[in-house]
DNA sequence: GTATTATGATAGTATTACTATTATTATTGA
DNA sequence: TCAATAATAATAGTAATACTATCATAATAC
């Protein structure tokens, strides 16, 4: 019992430090977003207008009229929307990450490891964990269908200098390692990774609007299944 | 020696009757830019003009300055910037099918075809091949950098409906059905084979602006080696 | 209770993404 | 060969976008 409870604390500290944690890099925002009402307020919104318009469509003055707010408060936060869709990505990312270090806590087997990560990144999330503001099951959406462009830029070396994908390194670079945690000999682990969370989304997008490019069906989850299988084939030895 | 040279006439005429194939769907453009002088240096031009300020920055503006000839005129032809860059894909889907059937059509075995197919779907485009007034060395450039952003748009569907995407798709069903030919029990190619052209594609661009999130080498090519041990291993009937 | 900071209100500019109109060539066809 | 037709050029114009600037006001901190 006293175990069970010493548990549930450490589990409490750890999401509290974590979720305290998904604070980004300043290079992605003139003012924290996260230190103030309007800020939050700007977040929580643009997600459910990216979500709604579609991110060529959403503007910052649809934006303004939707919180009530003018145009240069939200230009006071962010210099454009291109670098708000960077800290959407980046705060996605930095949560997925969480909940993978928070799912493998318990297991103490590498490949169960593995194997639980990979449900993380490559499930569709279906139930608003409700963090704070955000709506994780919109942002989840949109990242599905609006996040390469977050790196399809000819600003992307500039920005990748000033920190702008740190989240999505750290993320990939924990799971590389938990590949070779599994094979130390496997020579590949950031292109498989990349492989398989780029894949999934795509995948998703594909089977919603595209399905002639995928094979999934509506009953099961066959994405999940299919990388999974990718990803123990690709690094068992031999 | 007749065999030779019959070989030799087979080979003209389906490259005259490929080369010949790559009109796209009237549902591209408003005026063919194939039947026109104009037309083909706004394909010509943009090719140039994207791969050098970007798909956001470009505009028929700038390209218009650059060929001499008003905006309106290039409105004749595309609708707008978005439906060119359709435009673009599908040409360059259906040249890599034209390249694909080509490369195969001396090869009977199964498991060789698919093999120099992978090699055609993952190598990058170093050498102009001199088709007509298309580069294809830049213009493989600007779909590694540019062509999510053809089919990540809310018009995804509206535009699905009326052909946009059928250049891809084509040659989607065909090397599924490559995999099929070796393997006629895998439950999944379409998704193996977006998962191989899109991935490759992605670790080009990776290895060049975010080299962190995959581990690609220099000298050798890891990411053809990557993706055709991926094939394999996954439709091994184990 | 003043200094600081954050937000609101309003205005303005260059560029973008088009549309429209008319003039001028080039091509076709009778 | 001349008239009709089609294609392009030249020019103008508009609403929206992507910002920047300024000043007033409200909230908070010391």
């Amino acid at each position: 019992m006293i175990v069970l409870l010493l548990l549930l604390k450490v589990y409490l500290v750890i999401m509290r430090d974590l979720s305290i944690k998904i604070k980004l890099t300043p290079g992605l925002y003139l003012k924290d977003p996260d230190s103030t009402e309007l800020g939050k307020r700007i977040i929580s919104n643009s997600i459910v207008l990216i979500n709604e318009l579609g991110f060529e469509k959403f503007t910052f003055k649809k934006l303004s009229k939707k919180i009530n707010s003018p145009e240069s408060s939200i230009y006071r936060y962010f210099e454009n929307k291109h670098l708000l869709l960077i800290y959407l990505t980046s705060w996605y990312w930095s949560w997925i990450e969480y909940r993978v270090v928070l799912s493998v806590i318990n297991i103490n087997n590498n490949l169960d490891k593995l194997d639980k990560a990979i449900d993380i990144l490559t499930m569709p999330v279906n139930e608003d964990k409700s963090f704070s503001y955000i709506n994780e099951v919109i942002l989840d959406k949109i990242i599905i269908a609006e996040s390469v462009k977050s790196f399809h830029t000819k600003e992307v070396d500039v920005e990748n200098k000033k920190g702008c994908f740190e989240s999505y390194k750290k993320l990939v670079t924990r799971l590389a390692q938990m590949i070779l945690d599994v094979n130390p000999d496997y020579k590949y682990p950031h292109m498989l990774i990349t492989t398989v969370i780029e894949g999934a989304h795509q995948q998703r997008y594909f089977s919603e609007h595209l399905p002639k490019l995928t094979d999934t069906i509506k009953t099961e989850d066959t994405i999940v299944a299919f990388y999974k299988e990718l990803v123990q084939k690709m690094i068992s030895s031999k």
